[in-house]
DNA sequence: CGCCAGTCGATTGTCGACAGCCAGCCGGCA
DNA sequence: TGCCGGCTGGCTGTCGACAATCGACTGGCG
């Protein structure tokens, strides 16, 4: 995959995905990117107009939704997109914890000392961005650095379980902005990570990924009910 | 829900289901109980047909089987029942196992104590069935310990992650079939993390419930591709 | 004035049919 | 004989239409 050129690889990938895949990415930067907001209805005849599809497959793509935990849907009663209360940041940030430990014990285990490269290239970019206070470069690269994390453990059931995961942190993320400092604070408490894993001390590397995640899992969970999640106008309590 | 009459209960589900919910149902059953063998394909004109369904639902439970990993799609080829290599078992109890730690974790730690009678009432039960290899019983169960001890946790992601688990879990153990004498090493194995929680010793108890499940993982994983795995005689290679 | 039954509009659930794609087969050609 | 190209059957992907259901509104009755 990684050795096709580029040419080909999106040429190949040109109309290899069906309609259902594309809504599902469509729908996907809607809900994380904001564009939908927490609680709104999805109306199926309408999204299809919009999308100008059939309704089959923007279904179809809504059972993947609703599987993601995206959205929720009520039988005969309709779908909206799923709400995200502060319960639900701290039992995220806490499932995610024990998931990037997981990950992080199995690449310790792995018996070739694999490369960090990745890792610590990604790490130092953060740092730069983090200091010149590129927020969004910031969290771009925290995602790739906690993906390739997972990535990296060869895991191939935690690597689904953490796409669910993941999902989820991106749409927290992107309804929340940090503040600078906090910024700052987070990209520098993944070098304790990176030291850990390069030394294979597992119970230090857990303690290490677990402080990062539940730094950050406070940090957005602090006042989450204040500004967060604006009720949208057309909130017909369903 | 558990206050509400049997009668009035069942009659108030009745028809509550759509037929794709049922479509999934069945579909759950065929798959956990073998009828549909790892690497069938599913062809989607004969199974609506089969089931005396259009397509339309059938392919929205297909959706979510793919979700769930029990199924998987290629597009414009098919999908097949998703097979199942030593590697996943592997990996299936090394998440079943962080996954449950983190719930023992969450009942020690909520204020109030809990009550174990209920897992304690499971656990007698699946003694007396383990001393008379009743082995069908002390798998359920074994299943409704598991279930109630994630239940108790009260960590809804935590939920929705361990059913898509649990669902892989009991697929293998339908597929796999253990000796008498490991089913009640099995089932004692129960006690140290009874125990462990009763003494709200978080360290003790996750190595309890970690010891358990690779003891389980272990079990299940030797040997699995000696026995396990019919190749289905309608086998042309998607 | 408040409650209940009937009706209506909107939305979801389901269906049958058509279009497009892919694998495998067959025939021609070097 | 082995390879290449077109054909064909079966299956998936998509669509538009119909049926069923639920909430809201309306009107009558106690």
């Amino acid at each position: 995959m990684s050795s096709m050129p580029d040419a080909l690889h999106s040429l190949g990938q040109l109309q290899n995905k069906s309609l259902r895949e594309h809504i599902v990415d469509v729908l996907h930067e809607a809900i994380l990117c904001g564009d939908l907001s927490p609680g709104q209805p999805l109306i199926e005849t309408e999204l299809a107009a919009q999308l100008g599809v059939s309704r089959a497959p923007l279904r179809e793509a809504i059972q993947i939704l609703n599987s993601e935990g995206l959205v929720e849907t009520i039988p005969r009663r309709g779908t909206r997109v799923s709400t995200l209360e502060r319960k639900d940041i701290v039992e995220l940030y806490s499932l995610r914890g024990v998931l990037e430990a997981l990950a992080i014990r199995c690449i310790i285990d792995q018996s070739d000392p694999c490369d960090l490269r990745r890792l610590e290239a990604i790490c130092e970019r953060m740092l730069n961005a983090a200091n010149a206070n590129r927020l969004r470069k910031v969290n771009e690269l925290d995602h790739s650095f906690h993906d390739t994390l997972i990535a990296m453990s060869g895991h191939c059931l935690l690597q689904t379980t953490w796409n669910l995961v993941a999902l989820r942190v991106r749409r927290v993320m992107t309804l929340r902005n940090m503040r600078n400092d906090d910024i700052r604070l987070v990209a520098y408490s993944h070098l304790p990570i990176l030291d850990a894993i390069r030394d294979r001390d597992g119970e230090r590397a857990t303690s290490a990924i677990e402080a990062h995640v539940a730094t950050g899992g406070d940090l957005v969970a602090e006042d989450w009910e204040v500004d967060a999640m604006p009720t949208p106008l057309h909130n017909r309590d369903l």
